[in-house]
DNA sequence: AAAACACTTGAATATCTATTCATATGTTCA
DNA sequence: TGAACATATGAATAGATATTCAAGTGTTTT
């Protein structure tokens, strides 16, 4: 029945099941290569569809679906301007998610 | 050819392509709902297998793939007590990664 | 208004991932 | 030593996900 005597007693976690959901979905918007890249180049700046494809050596159609989930997840938000639709981070919050992330990968480098 | 005038030129990202690598994956291991909940749970404090299994309401078996997945990327560490063994988050950093992703969830669930 | 451009979308496919069940390993206790 | 407990592992399966191609929408230019 009960499987460990000393279970310490927890209080219960201060997050609802929808926070749970949303984080999960957020980090798993992060957890990919090709998105990671394209959020760490947009870190830098807003830009437009065809400049990432350009930055990440692939086709229109792979950014844009990308993009499309990032956006999904409210990662990334986009304007148009003329032909161009502009994609930029959404807030200085995921900034900081993506640039620690990739600081933390830094230090723990050496396997 | 270019397929947008205005391209900014940006310099080359200031992280390497095996932290674009560990950080996706760190990122991915954080991005499911399960793995996230033993997380928080773990950032009060250390627990064994039993215990988590039976805070999340799942099979001793799933408990533990998802916690070797988690060791695999670094961002838990265990230790033996007895029969028991004892898992814990990794460091600080890790930590405030899972809090923050979730504080930020916290903030934006009103859709 | 037609052509060119920038981007999006949907369907198809191939790959990955999470869970489950059965079995195995390692530890303690009688 | 053997039974009971705690956890780990591997194979199998089902479900999720990323990419590609082809076709579609919306905008500007001539």
């Amino acid at each position: 029945m009960e499987a460990c005597k000393d279970h310490s007693i927890r209080e219960k976690p201060s997050f609802t099941d929808s926070s749970f959901e949303i984080a999960s979905e957020l980090f798993s918007a992060l957890g990919d290569r090709g998105r990671l890249q394209l959020l760490e180049y947009l870190s830098r700046g807003e830009a437009c569809v065809s400049e990432l494809a350009e930055y990440a050596g692939e086709g229109h159609s792979t950014i844009s679906h990308r993009l499309k989930l990032l956006k999904q997840c409210r990662v990334v938000t986009k304007r148009r301007d003329g032909k161009h639709i502009y994609y930029s981070l959404s807030d200085e919050h995921i900034r900081n998610l993506v640039l620690n992330g990739l600081h933390h990968a830094e230090e723990k480098k050496e396997r």
